[in-house]
RNA sequence: GCGCCGUUAGCUAAGCUGGAUAUAGCGUCGGUCUACGGAACCGAAGGCCAGGGGUUCGAAUCCCUUACGGCGCGCCA
């Protein structure tokens, strides 16, 4: 039922269409006053009167029916209030019958969108800077699943450039095979570091470095297989981080796989005429569009990152006909990414509209950013084990005959992880602290999964969930469906804006909503019919939550 | 210097396609269930929405400008 929409055809004001009056329709600071408003101080220039005496004529003129059942004037606004019983019951019907599916939509039938996230580097650390690409990402990738979308989850490794030379040099001069089995990406973070120091001191270690790195090109048999191993090591550390997260890839196409898919596109730039020469290298000027060239071979004929990406993008298109092709990406990139867009537009790919750079805010440490160089990082596994002991601690003193103590830990630990990462716009930079990651009191991962266990837990005692007439409702009982009612509508928006935190933000007011039910309204002891609504209401929220943690990634524990 | 982004309570944020007393959480102080989970709930204190102009019946929201902060600006990715 589209309130809004019935309204505004019910209204007629002169010289304003249907249309506009629907579009003016707001919703109240709170229900008291109404569910939905009509502003009236814009009518009344052109009806030369007091916008009181319009909304009073307006309502005079407004017949009530079965879906508006009250209107009334307040401050030159028209509040109109709808058939409360009629609406909570349609909603905990169509959440009772759509289950883990309410919320989905057909919207994005046939469509397909490439998601760029994650794209971790081969032997650099999983840090807490590669937390919002990959969560947000996966956030996007489910929620586009859910709106009926084809969703390609794309990790672009980091498996080309010089570093790799630099580290076949340090494996052989410290290194150990064993040492690197045991002690995955944090062993060669150490000789890559180790590897830096040294090189102050002897700058010649850079040219045995590139040499190296020129073997791994060439396919030489030793450079290779080292490179090989190095990838094995970081895939297995990084693959137990995704397993946590619960994120998933359907390509790990990165940048090594498009070496030979640049050419083409080099060619195809220069017939078309977009490259010129400047400074020995092959550029594409931007100034017409206020841009620094964008740099396609350097001057000794190599390819760039530019290049690369050009040639992925190209792809991705013909690979998978994207309907749109994120990159989710910091914005630290923002130049990179307009410039690319702007030459795949001049070389006359229509598809370039579609390219879009998801921008994200940086991640800092209280005393400044991280450095691989230095070691200077926080990993991600260890954020994640502190959360998880944190939580067992928690439970170990709260509810110490809990079955699955372990099991449970993991769940509530890495949801405040995700949670914590996803809670705010995604354009905000952030400083890391522990004391805030360790926090699971109000607006947490953990607070959204207790309002859960908490509704599992009256379920679980409230049994079969009789036949129930919608009674007399409380305001609180009716802002709590009004929500859970919004929630198809939030998600369109969420992916809209592209932002996981809107589902973060709707999950916290849901659960805050029903906490506030849950403490003045008793359920269980109730009369049947109104026990049956509230454990209806209790049901529909439940739901409800899941299907928010879901699609952010966090698992809802049975009891916590 | 130029460009992009940010600035809302002590701290972290929401609200930004203009609408009614600016909304939460953390922290501080004070409270709450013999019915279902206290990782909860309620109350108090705390705001010239960075400053200044403008548009409008109406501005945290739109426009201009200043300040402060972050990021970027040809051969790294």
């Amino acid at each position: 039922m589209d309130y809004k929409k019935h309204i505004a055809s019910k209204l007629k004001v002169e010289g304003f269409t249907a249309e506009e009056i629907e579009s003016f329709i707001a919703l109240p600071p709170n229900s008291d006053l109404g569910d939905y408003a009509l502003p009236c101080f814009r009518f009344a220039k052109t009806m030369r009167k007091s916008p009181v005496a319009i909304a009073e004529e307006l309502k005079a003129s407004f017949p009530v029916d079965e879906y508006i059942e009250d209107v009334n004037v307040a401050a030159g606004y028209l509040n109109f209030r709808v058939n409360r019983k009629g609406f909570v019951a349609g909603v905990l019907r169509e959440v009772a019958e759509k289950r883990e599916k309410y919320g989905a939509s057909s919207e994005g039938e046939g469509k397909t969108v490439c998601i760029d996230y994650s794209s971790i580097n081969i032997a650099k650390p999983f840090h807490i800077g590669h937390l919002s690409t990959t969560v947000l990402g996966a956030a996007l990738y489910r929620l586009y699943n859910f709106l009926g979308y084809k969703a390609v989850g794309i990790n672009h490794l980091g498996d080309y450039g010089t570093q790799f030379g630099k580290l076949i040099v340090a494996y052989r001069a410290w290194g150990d095979r064993a040492a690197v089995e045991a002690g995955g990406v944090r062993e060669l973070m150490r000789l890559y570091v180790k590897y830096h120091d040294e090189a102050e001191l002897h700058p010649e270690m850079d040219d045995e470095a590139r040499a190296q790195f020129k073997k791994i090109e060439e396919g030489d048999g030793e450079a290779t297989e080292l490179f090989n191993f190095f990838k094995e090591i970081t895939m297995k550390d990084v693959g137990r981080i995704y397993d946590k997260l619960n994120v998933t890839f359907d390509s790990y196409a990165g940048e090594s796989f498009y070496n030979d898919k640049m050419d083409p596109i080099v060619n195809e730039l220069r017939e078309k005429g977009l490259l010129t020469t400047s400074e020995g290298a092959e550029i594409v000027d931007l100034s017409d569009y206020d841009m620094p060239p964008c740099i396609i071979l350097r001057s000794d004929g190599a390819s760039l990152y530019a290049t690369r990406d050009l040639a992925a993008a190209t792809y991705r298109k013909n690979t998978y006909n994207f309907h749109k092709n994120l990159y989710v990406v910091a914005y630290q990139q923002n130049l990179h990414f307009r410039q690319i867009f702007k030459v795949l537009e001049l070389m006359g790919k229509d598809w370039a509209k579609d390219c879009v750079h998801v921008a994200y805010g940086m991640v800092s440490m209280e005393d400044g950013a991280m450095s691989t160089r230095k070691g200077k990082v926080v990993f991600l596994e260890d954020v994640i084990t502190r959360c998880v002991e944190k939580s067992l601690e928690i439970i170990t003193e709260k509810n110490p005959d809990l079955p699955d103590k372990e099991k449970i830990a993991e769940q509530v630990g890495t949801g405040a992880v995700i949670f914590g990462a996803l809670s705010s716009n995604k354009i905000k930079d952030m400083v890391f602290s522990y004391d805030k990651v360790l926090n699971f009191d109000g607006e947490t991962g953990p607070y959204v999964q207790y309002t859960c266990a908490r509704c599992k837990s009256v379920l679980n005692k409230g049994g079969d969930i009789g036949e129930y007439a919608v009674p007399e409702l409380s305001q609180q009982e009716y802002d709590l469906v009004a929500h859970i009612g919004k929630f198809p509508e939030l998600l369109s928006s969420a992916l809209e804006k592209l932002e996981p935190s809107f589902v973060t933000r709707y999950a916290v007011d849901l659960a805050q909503l029903y906490n506030k039910f849950y403490f003045d309204c008793k359920i269980l002891g109730e009369e049947d019919n109104v026990k049956n609504f509230r454990l209806a209401l209790t049901d529909a929220t439940l739901v409800t939550l899941s299907n928010s943690l879901a699609l952010l990634g966090i698992s809802v524990p049975e009891r916590m």
